[in-house]
RNA sequence: CGGGGCGUAGCGCAGCCUGGUAGCGCAUCUGCUUUGGGAGCAGAAGGUCGCCGGUUCGAAUCCGGCCGCCCCGACCA
């Protein structure tokens, strides 16, 4: 992509309305705009985040088994009269009347309606267990939003619906979950911290949030110390040991029945990123949602749902990964892997040894943002440094003169001097071993 | 929903107290110069001052109502 065709509305001066770091960075790299009061568009450069992270939610939950289906937004009041939760959900819930007085509603989540479809097509023991997930919008009418896409009231999310005929098979579906989202987070370049939760408003006996360190995080944690150890030693412990490790939240927090010693406590703030839910038969006795049994019987299936927040991870990425620069993306996520800055563009040979890079890259499949603009190369260094690429492969002049061109890191800030040949050879992936 | 604050050009702000032809910086457009960390000079364009009503010869400014947005608290991915 040439930077100078690409819709990229970067802003020197941050916007009064952006308090929290990540806000501020997303608008400033024009990443997205706010519409209304918690409801945001995704500019091309925030699409292609989002993209990136759909993607990786969505190979986690198919190599974990999980089938993809797509719910609508909008859904009929009755199946929440149904489940009871009607009256209950309150005024988050974003109702709405058709033009034959029908009640409707834009959901928040989406458990009856899946109970509705799983009532409905599955009928037998032998269809058990199943797993759904979709990765759909959702609308909760906050009283406040704030923290631009981290507490919308419109945001996208990755929801799915656990079905077994008994708890052990519920419970192994949880596990499944809970060990697909260490690895999903993992991958998103994250340390997602597992602490035990109250199921809120979806009900059920066990449950657990995952949280990210942030200090802008809107929840207070209480936690081991040894998840600083292993964050700090990047490893991905198995899951028995992290489910064994102390972390609650606040709320769930008992000073005096805090089984850590003071000197391994460790309170800090997070964001919650995930939620996991096992509720059993909450939503399926009221609503029917029973399979015939191998001896003919009816039985009621074993639920749980489970959320991944992937509008909001977008801004959780961010609080936890930039400078005073800019962000700084995880290359897993980034909205492109590379970003080649033409120092003087108008110049034969610099333009020369950047087309050809360019191509070459292309060519190689590796996703290059081409800084091809006529601004003077602190406004390049500026916007680059802001939108946080990985890689900034940089032609200028001086070193072009001499056959060299620079390659940065965003993250540590090092330069090495290479030739185009070597430069490239660094930022293409070596091909897979036959 | 309770408490606080703010709505003036795309963005950041001044002007409002004390009513009298709407201003600054950034961004945008044109020309020239400049070119390794958000350039300089010259010029240009861009505003029903959130909306409705009132007071007044005259309202961005004073008064009333409404709307929107932000911050602090209780809820959530």
């Amino acid at each position: 992509m040439h930077l100078s065709a690409y819709f990229l509305p970067t802003l020197k001066e941050t916007p009064a309305e952006a308090q929290i770091v990540s806000h501020r960075l997303m608008l400033r790299a024009g990443m997205i705009r706010q519409s209304s009061a918690g409801i945001y568009s995704w500019l091309p450069l925030g699409l292609r985040v989002l993209q990136n992270i759909t993607r990786i939610v969505r190979e986690e939950q198919d190599a974990a088994g999980c089938q993809e289906i797509l719910m609508p937004t909008i859904q009929p009041a009755e199946l929440w009269e149904e489940s009871g939760r009607y009256d209950g959900y309150g005024k988050e819930m974003l109702r709405i009347t058709d033009r034959h007085q029908r009640k409707m509603l834009y959901g928040p989540t989406n458990e009856e309606l899946i109970t509705d479809i799983f009532r409905h097509l599955i009928k037998s023991y032998r269809d058990l267990p199943k797993n759904l997930y979709q990765i759909q919008w959702k609308f909760r009418d906050e009283i406040r939003p704030r923290f631009g896409v981290m507490r919308g009231r419109e945001f996208l999310m990755k929801d799915n619906y656990s079905f077994d005929l008994d708890f052990d098979g519920a419970k192994r579906s949880y596990d499944n979950m809970f060990a697909t989202y260490l690895r999903t987070f993992s991958r998103l370049g994250l340390t997602a911290i597992p602490v035990r939760a109250d199921p809120g408003a979806i009900g059920g006996e066990l449950s657990h949030e995952f949280q990210i360190l942030a200090e802008t995080g809107e929840s207070e944690i209480f936690y081991d110390a040894k998840f600083d150890e292993l964050r700090a030693k990047g490893e991905q412990p198995d899951l028995e040991t992290l489910k064994s490790l102390y972390a609650a939240t606040d709320d769930e927090h008992d000073p005096a029945a805090c089984p850590l010693p003071d000197d391994r406590l460790r309170a800090a703030r997070g964001i919650e990123v995930g939620h996991i839910f096992y509720f059993g038969t909450k939503y399926s006795a009221p609503m029917g949602a029973v399979v015939t049994g191998p001896n003919g019987e009816s039985i009621t299936v074993e639920m749980g749902s489970y959320g991944i927040g992937i509008s909001r991870l977008a801004g959780a990425i961010i609080e936890a990964s930039h400078d005073d620069a800019g962000m700084i993306w995880p290359e897993s996520v980034a909205p492109f892997k590379v970003g080649l800055i033409n120092l003087r563009a108008g110049d034969k040979d610099c333009d020369g040894v950047c087309s050809d890079l360019y191509a070459k890259l292309r060519q190689a499949g590796v996703e290059v943002l081409y800084d091809d603009r006529d601004e003077r190369p602190g406004v390049k260094f500026a916007t680059m440094d802001l939108i946080g690429l990985p890689y900034q492969l940089i032609v200028g002049p001086r070193g072009v003169k001499q056959g060299v061109v620079e390659l940065k890191r965003r993250e540590s800030g090092e330069v090495e001097e290479h030739s185009a040949d070597s430069a490239l050879a660094r930022l293409v992936p070596a091909p897979a071993a036959a």
